[in-house]
RNA sequence: GCCAGCGUAGCUCAAUUGGCAGAGCAGCUGACUUGUAAUCAGCAGGUUAUCGGUUCAAGUCCGAUCGCUGGCUCCA
């Protein structure tokens, strides 16, 4: 007896021996077309599977996010059996779905060229529309290390050796032969929408010092439309690269003379950076945090008592000697700070301390990883460090994710993500201290109601950690916001506290960042915004437009008059056409264009014409002032 | 760092099989006197990323360096 799950709710129970197949003929039509495999006690599994006596069976269909999955790996199956044809020397490693597709592995003769994608996408095509099924034999692993060993399949048979017994099944479309999990579509015809989109080396298993294979990435979708839209997504994501924005609009650049992953900030760039800036010290000294500043170097035996010369080293640029010292330059803040708490004595009372800085850093990046403002040597960390007492640390922690949730709002990010890692196996620091900040950091997230997932095991060596996700206007995730205990420097540094006992204490220290670095931040405001700032951000507020060069005086007025009320405002009195001028405003995503002519002079007042909605019409200069301090007050 | 690809004027891109480095936009000069997304004309702009090599001849072929892009965890 099997119980069937229908997507209606209703369950139906059928009896004797039954497959998928059986169980999908007392389906009706319409239904019947949209399954692609099959649930069994939550396991995925074939259409064709057994189906056990006692269990639960439901359908999964087309629309169902597994469903796609099985999709994507069933086309990374069908694109590896093109490649076999095409390269039959081909070994194959692996080729699993991923979040925008599918990618496999091959060790193959020669390098691929573009041209070969166009190749192996003709031979799909043949392959889907031969209509192989898919079928799926259970091998001892005997038998299958017998088969790959035959094949020369050298990958594989590493898989396998690692694999128990009985668990070892392999797939079979047409004459292609693959170890593999499943489940799988049914037959290769299903996959309708694929297209291959990238070639990539890539390590076997991810690891450096083994052999480089050639991977081939592609995506695939049930119809052709879902298929277009994601490259029109990919399309929209390219005209929002900071990289292309940052050129564009002026804000930032970086020069080969100074280095990979050092950025220039451009005088508009650096507008936006003033801004943020001025918000996030206000904010802080509101939210009870004391700035700091501390130097970019500091003497190497400080980077021995903090362990980053043991832990960090590959990451830190090569140390400089003055005057017989070494001096490095500091990958991180917390040492300065910590050399504050140091200073002198400190007393429960006086705790907790909140200590926050925008200090810059510099860490040796891989040259391949460097990325835009996203990924750089050398960026500006929204740094701090809370120093407190047992007692006061969950309270602390609630503070610091509360505040985190609002700076990120005021920068127009609605959906938010958590991530809290746990103790990894190889870590420093007492089992109650792991126990008592963990259980902060979720009863803090729980306060706050958000999703989140535990990431059991992927907390730092020094500490347990919250990152917080950002979801941005294409629904893209970021991370930006991260708070870690740190178990480790307080026992390095020996901090301690005289408790109302008389005797030292260890304070608990967390480290947090809330906008991660200013260059990557930006980066990310870039992309979400298009470039088009809202009003509070814009480096531009206003440009001031005179119709004629005889009304140049009254633009003057107007364009004193809003910097007077500090209004970041320009004026543009070349002697161009106002069509032109407008365009060129337009397109560098100006908020406000103020059209003043010889009407506007006579009422004085000025034509308005938003970024967005277009031309306002004559407004008074104190209507428009309310109205854009009104939208910069709002943040909009 | 490794694999693959790329680097021509500020930007976007041309330049037969190796055979005189070009265009549009931006810039500058001048004319036009302009009312809500591009007025017209002229001028200037380059050691083809850098260094070396092959060749009668290199933007093009070879090597090195620098920089840029995509990828290098997501378990058959």
């Amino acid at each position: 007896m099997v119980k069937l799950k229908l997507p209606d709710g209703s369950e139906r129970v059928l009896e004797g021996d039954l497959t998928g197949k059986d169980l999908l003929a007392t389906l009706e039509p319409a239904l019947k077309k949209e399954v692609i495999c099959l649930s069994i006690d939550g396991e995925l599994a074939d259409l064709g599977a057994p189906l056990p006596a006692g269990t639960t069976v439901s359908l999964v269909r087309r629309t169902d996010p597994a469903a796609l999955e099985v999709l994507r790996h069933s086309t990374a199956h069908i694109m590896a059996q093109a490649v076999k044809r095409l390269f039959p020397e081909a070994k194959l490693a692996i080729g699993p779905a991923i979040e925008n597709g599918f990618y496999y592995d091959f060790d193959l003769p020669r390098p691929l060229t573009p041209e070969d994608l166009t190749a192996i996408e003709a031979e799909m095509k043949k392959i889907v529309k031969e209509d192989y099924p898919f079928t799926r034999e259970v091998l001892t692993k005997e038998e299958a290390l017998a088969r790959l060993k035959a094949e020369g399949e050298v990958y594989k048979v590493e898989l396998v050796e690692e694999l128990e017994d009985g668990t070892i099944s392999f797939y079979q479309q047409g004459e292609f032969n693959d170890l593999c999990r499943g489940p799988h579509l049914p037959s290769t015809r299903y996959a309708k929408a694929y297209k291959l989109t990238s070639i990539a080396g890539a390590y076997w298993r991810g690891d450096s010092s083994r052999p480089m294979l050639q991977r081939i990435y592609g995506t695939a979708f049930f119809n052709r439309e879902e298929l277009e839209s994601y490259f029109k997504f990919l399309e929209e994501a390219k005209k929002r690269d900071h990289r292309k924005l940052g050129r564009e609009l002026d804000l930032f650049s970086t020069d080969e003379q100074i280095g990979a992953g050092l950025i220039l900030w451009h005088p508009k760039g650096g507008r936006i950076r003033q801004v943020i800036e001025d918000f996030w010290r206000d904010e802080h000294v509101k939210n009870g945090y004391e700035l700091v500043y501390t130097p970019h170097l500091g003497r190497s035996v400080l980077w021995e008592t903090s362990g980053h010369l043991g832990f960090y080293q590959e990451n830190m640029y090569a140390g400089m000697e003055v005057e017989g010292q070494d001096y490095l330059i500091k990958p991180m803040n917390c040492p300065f700070h910590i050399a504050i708490y140091q200073s002198r004595s400190r007393s429960y009372r006086e705790l907790p301390f909140r200590w926050a800085e925008l200090g810059t850093v510099y860490r040796y990046e891989r040259s391949g990883v460097l990325h835009g403002l996203l990924r750089v040597r050398g960026f500006t960390q929204d740094d701090a460090h809370i120093f407190c007492r047992p007692d006061q640390m969950p309270e602390e922690i609630d503070r610091v994710l509360e505040f985190c949730l609002k700076m990120l709002k005021a920068f127009g990010f609605k959906e938010f993500k958590l991530y809290l890692a746990t103790r990894p196996e190889k870590s420093v620091g007492t089992e109650e201290r792991w126990a008592a900040a963990t259980e902060a950091l979720r009863a803090a997230i729980e306060k706050t109601g958000l999703p989140y997932e535990v990431d059991e095991g992927g907390g730092a060596f020094y500490g347990p950690k919250i990152d917080l996700k950002i979801k941005d206007a294409l629904g893209r995730e970021w991370q930006c916001s991260t708070i870690q205990f740190d178990f480790n420097e307080p026992e390095r540094f020996d901090l301690t506290y005289k408790g109302p006992d008389g005797h030292d204490h260890q304070p608990y220290m967390i480290h947090r960042a809330l906008l991660g670095s200013l260059e990557r931040f930006f980066g990310i405001l870039i992309e979400n915004y298009e470039g088009a700032f809202p009003l509070w951000l814009a480096p531009v507020q206003a440009i001031v437009l005179p119709v004629l060069p005889e009304n140049l005086e009254y633009a003057g007025t107007i364009y004193d008059w809003l910097r007077q009320n500090g209004i970041r405002a320009e004026l543009d009195s070349r002697n161009e056409k106002i069509g032109y001028r407008i365009r060129e405003a337009q397109m560098q995503k100006i908020p406000y264009m103020l059209v003043v002519g010889s009407k506007e002079a006579e009422t004085g007042q000025v034509a308005v014409r938003a970024r967005r909605e277009g031309d306002l019409g004559a407004w008074s200069r104190e209507d428009l002032l309310a109205r854009m301090q009104e939208e910069i007050a709002a943040k909009r």
